[in-house]
DNA sequence: TTTCGCGAAGTAAACGGTTTCTTTTTAACT
DNA sequence: AGTTAAAAAGAAACCGTTTACTTCGCGAAA
């Protein structure tokens, strides 16, 4: 059935190194006779190469392993969509891994993709590991000895990285806030230490610095990226004299918003409301929901692309990609 | 850094051979003494085997290929979940890939695959397939020759698959309405061939002609399964006397719920609703929405269970799998 | 003492390509 | 016609494992 490159080489009458040259269009020698007969019986028998033994042959895979925490989370699966698109653009097969979100789990993994011989390594990593402190960190980051590039999750090393602005996307949600009379001001980021939540924290502190407004503590709320996040957070909330609330995640949003309609409340009524991610579902709430938009294809492609460079050499790239904000209904101006 | 099993038959001072069954825990000879001496030295060294090699040597990867039209829809997403998890358990990789909904692009992938080598492929095939007729569905799915299995789209042929009771859905869906005092039941299907579009509007018909009520094509709609084509059917179902809609798609139904916002209407004033696939978001809705509950994760393993008998076996099997309704607040008693 | 049997280990041929090096052929120039 | 360089093609080693087959050595049976 499958037929061989030895095969072809006897149909033809040559040897296998010229069908090996022919087949992978190398520059040198061979005659137009040649090259055109060997590709016909090749086209013919559909001849196709057997991948094992060309990365055995070659010390190379073609083949990358993408980590990420949670498969099923729109926000990981439009990156997973737009990495595997670049990355099989370019001639790669993705290796999509699901951490589930534990270290112990992710760490497994991206020593079996190495053992596995992938060519590189796209690193989105678990909030679990960024929930462990610094050190725990940088020693896995540092483990790792095959090129690879952390996605989505800023770390002071010099390693490559491509990075969404999360200060920026902050700060800009936060000024709408402001612009729009609100003071009181609640911001729900994720757990100490998870992938971002600082920076976006800060974003949000900086604004209200820079607008003269006090930095109330009692308005910092913490959870898992998550619906139940919200859920739970949006009751102490209401113990606040916050106008206006910041979700650094829109599922922890949509949590809020289920919360209010079991007791046959709307969320938007009562507060000012700006999310994160711009998920798609956004649109169709009523009111819309205003949230920062991440350029997620962009975020997959730009990794796709360092990782390609730092296959062939040596200098780390550090990228930080801009963030907007998708503004709609949810931010009404107080008054 | 990386060292081979030569390296390590030579520190031992043995054979490849040797090493290969130690490290393989094969049953055969070699002593107690060499077994733990061989196992220290290649632990010490953390040897991983080339897994080309042994892909090459063995003609088998360990990888399963997976196809989906789209990775980042919920469906999918959830799906491809469950799959990597299982596959993962019983140690085998994913190589996941995008279709993007387009025959083309799903035929030439498959092809990748196979010369790539994977051991079987999951295929949940693209609805650009299905709707080119059965022919076409036919003579493709037959030019596949490794084990595979065919997931959530059925097929006359006797190959492996995998599928939801697609017409059960569209008969629970529709009895519920029908409970609930409604006789004018608009149904928004797939397009014409899409992949379950027909089952699950058979389902429709047939509750519908249990019950006595005659079925008016009219009432029929159809569209590609994502927020426009709801956006769009919608405005043509209010030219009807309609007083539910069944959607096939919970995506459809989003649609529908912009286009009445849009218009300050709120869609479930006006219909009794019920959608299909029970993404998460129905519970964040006012009213939270009743949808027809497929169990993905248990698609996802059972596909994975059938691939991996079918890798060692020659009979092809069939599974359906019972799908539920996840009765919420969207459909009211007519009055 | 020779032979047989068996456990323990080694040899070497795959697996299907890639690539370096060597050889043959062709054609161009005295 | 003889020389030579370039063009065309082949031989063989190699990539890291697996595995069928062979060999070795030693104790028990004859």
């Amino acid at each position: 059935m499958k037929l061989t490159m030895r095969e072809i080489a006897k149909m033809a009458g040559v040897s296998v190194t010229t069908v090996s040259l022919v087949l992978n269009d190398k520059e040198a020698r061979i005659s137009q006779k040649q090259r055109t007969k060997i590709k016909e019986i090749a086209r013919k028998n559909n001849y196709v190469p057997n991948s094992s033994a060309v990365s055995l042959a070659k010390n190379e895979s073609n083949t990358i392993g993408v980590v990420v925490p949670n498969i099923s989370n729109p926000f990981y699966s439009s990156l997973i969509k737009a990495i595997s698109n670049e990355l099989s653009k370019r001639g790669y097969y993705s290796l999509i891994i699901n951490s589930n979100d534990n270290h112990e789990n992710e760490a497994k993994q991206v020593a079996k993709l190495v053992s596995r011989g992938v060519d590189g390594i796209l690193l989105v990593p678990s909030n679990d590991l960024y929930a462990q402190g610094t050190d725990k960190v940088n020693t896995f980051l540092n483990s790792i000895d095959i090129p690879f590039v952390l996605v989505n999750a800023d770390s002071d090393l010099d390693i490559n990285q491509v990075n969404l602005d999360s200060f920026e996307g902050g700060y800009l949600a936060t000024q709408l806030l402001i612009d729009n009379g609100h003071t009181d001001i609640a911001i729900v980021t994720g757990n100490k230490g998870f992938v971002n939540a600082e920076t976006r924290l800060l974003g949000y502190q900086k604004a209200l610095a820079d607008n003269g407004l006090t930095i109330d503590p009692n308005l910092v709320f913490r959870a898992p990226y998550d619906l139940n996040g919200g859920y739970e957070r949006i009751q102490q909330i209401q113990q606040t004299p916050a106008t206006a609330i910041f979700f650094c995640s829109d599922l922890m949003l949509y949590g809020a918003v289920k919360q209010f309609n079991e007791s046959k409340r709307n969320l938007f009524d009562h507060y000012s409301i700006i999310g994160y991610d711009d998920t798609f579902i956004n649109e169709i709430f009523n009111p819309t929901i205003t949230s920062v938009k991440q350029n997620v294809s962009q975020l997959g492609s730009e990794a796709v692309r360092v990782l390609y460079t730092a296959l062939s050499s040596k200098l780390t790239i550090n990228v930080k990609l801009d963030v907007t904000l998708n503004v709609r209904d949810s931010v009404k101006a107080l008054d």
